[in-house]
RNA sequence: GGCUAGGUGGCAGAGUGGUUAUGCAGCGGCCUGCAAAGCCGUGUACGCCGGUUCGAUUCCGACCCUAGCCUCCA
């Protein structure tokens, strides 16, 4: 019943329990919408949108706010390099992150902040800052004083102090320690920027987090997550933010981090060339069998990404379909229960282990293609159809997703060669029987006969 | 160098101090006119070396190897 999250905080799982369990609170650091998302950043969007899903069984409002950063370096670049306003670049990935996400089941959040429309709201944060000692101004800067936050490395268990030597950056000479970071940067000419009290110019990449939670959610939330790489320096800034611009409470209590998608078991980054783009991959594959890809890993665990993968992946959805399909045609229609099965949720509760909750799935769907009568059958879909609705599977038809891409008349033109093999099968001709099957696997059609039915589906 | 995760059967991937994960692939069988699909059966896996224990893949220690963070990054 108790829904276990591991804390980074803590470094260990522990029981979640909400600060107010009428209004549970979650922030996720979104995208930076300067170009396609890859399947690396679709990881934690459809992690945390399942664990928002888990959390809205258990209690009766949940809050989940995904930011999306819409001013950031990376975009001005890309509109200079096109020659086009930062906001369409940042207006046309928002769109295509959108499309994506839902394509791989990835609902919207309940809220979906932009940085851009709380600029006040930074400035306020960052003149509390300053009020209180944690920031000062240095050429047109405003700088975060790490050494004035004592807690400062608490997530990350790093000493700033060591991080000195470790710096592999020149570090700008008017910072009173290296690792003190930017909440407010000049901007020149063609950078967008906005007045403030310290000139023109636009706000650091930590600040809009720690502001946009505090908005939407409040100065304590109980959830944050994102990916294991914004650790440091990311989230430990935003906490050192939000503590010292609060009077010392509490940023987020349960801190959780994704592993990586890789590729070649390296992580997928620019520089090594080997992102993996959703909208590509969705060119050539279903959203759900990216979707499977994702959640049969841990969240916690890295996911080596490859098409060999994605195939298995295919494979397994193809059977499940299949089952349901044939169940469907034997004792259906369905209706999904009212709640997923409880080994199921249990699976999940358990700091959202995927694959153990996938197994019970593919568990009640041999039940399924087991059953031997409408109620055995019917209490199994029950079930796996209400387990399917929470982790977003088997959301097509399985029609749809078999014979998916085959216009009407295609389709009238299968079922009639259908028609005519089943004539010769009846007539005991299975010459000609095996001849029309021929021609049709030569069209990509494969034929499966149960149950005295005959049934087609579209193999790749 | 500091910090953090990992090393499980052919592959992917959970988990556990002593008993079947699950999926994909393979093999055998049932079913089928033959197939396909589905179902049933099948494989003594837990990096290496010590230690604790009646018993360790699971706990402890050392070692080897891999990846990540320390710089923008999901």
């Amino acid at each position: 019943m108790t829904i276990r999250l591991y804390n980074t905080l803590a470094r260990e799982k522990q029981d979640f329990v909400p600060q107010d369990p009428d209004r549970v609170t979650m922030y996720v650091c979104g995208p930076t919408v300067y170009n396609f998302a890859h399947i690396g950043n679709a990881r934690p969007a459809v992690i945390f949108d399942l664990l928002y899903r888990v959390l809205e069984l258990h209690y009766p409002r949940v809050v989940y706010a995904r930011n999306i950063t819409d001013v950031d370096d990376k975009i001005n670049e890309a509109a200079a390099a096109q020659g086009v306003p930062i906001s369409e670049i940042s207006g046309r990935y928002a769109d295509a992150y959108h499309a994506d996400m839902a394509a791989i089941g990835a609902a919207l959040p309940t809220i979906e902040p932009r940085a851009t429309e709380h600029i006040e709201q930074m400035i306020e944060m960052i003149r509390r800052l300053i009020d209180e000692g944690h920031a000062y101004e240095a050429e047109g800067h405003v700088l975060f004083d790490i050494g004035s936050y004592e807690k400062y490395g608490a997530l990350s268990r790093r000493d700033a102090r060591e991080m000195v030597a470790g710096s592999r950056v020149e570090v700008a000479p008017f910072k009173r320690n290296p690792g003190d970071f930017v909440l407010w940067k000049p901007s020149v000419d063609p950078q967008p920027g906005w007045d403030s009290p310290w000139g023109w110019g636009r706000p650091g990449w930590h600040l809009e987090c720690s502001v946009m939670a505090e908005t939407h959610l409040g100065e304590t939330i109980d959830i944050h997550g994102g990916g294991q790489d914004l650790i440091f320096p990311h989230h430990e800034n935003e906490i050192a933010q939000s503590v010292c611009s609060h009077g010392g409470r509490a940023f987020a209590r349960y801190w959780l981090h994704n592993g990586f998608v890789t590729v070649d078991k390296r992580k997928m980054s620019k520089s090594l060339g080997n992102t993996l783009v959703v909208h590509e991959l969705l060119k050539t594959h279903p959203g759900e069998t990216l979707r499977y890809l994702l959640l049969s890993a841990h969240y916690r665990q890295p996911l080596d990404w490859s098409e060999s993968e994605l195939t298995r992946a295919q494979r397994t959805l193809d059977r499940l379909y299949g089952v349901l399909r044939t169940a469907s045609d034997r004792f259906g229609p369905f209706e999904a229960a009212e709640r997923p099965g409880e080994a199921f949720l249990d699976a999940l509760r358990d700091d959202l282990n995927t694959p153990v909750a996938l197994a019970e799935f593919n568990r009640v769907a041999r039940q399924l293609a087991n059953a031997e009568n409408a109620d055995d059958a019917r209490a199994a879909a029950a079930e796996l159809l209400a387990d399917a609705a929470l982790i977003g599977l088997l959301q097509a038809s399985p029609d749809d997703w078999f014979g998916a891409g085959a216009d009407d008349d295609e389709t009238a033109r299968i079922e009639t060669l259908i028609e005519k093999r089943n004539r010769a099968r009846s007539e005991r001709d299975f010459a000609t029987a095996d001849a029309i099957r021929d021609e049709l696997t030569a069209l990509g059609i494969v034929l499966e006969d149960a149950d005295g039915v005959t049934r087609w589906r579209r193999k790749e």
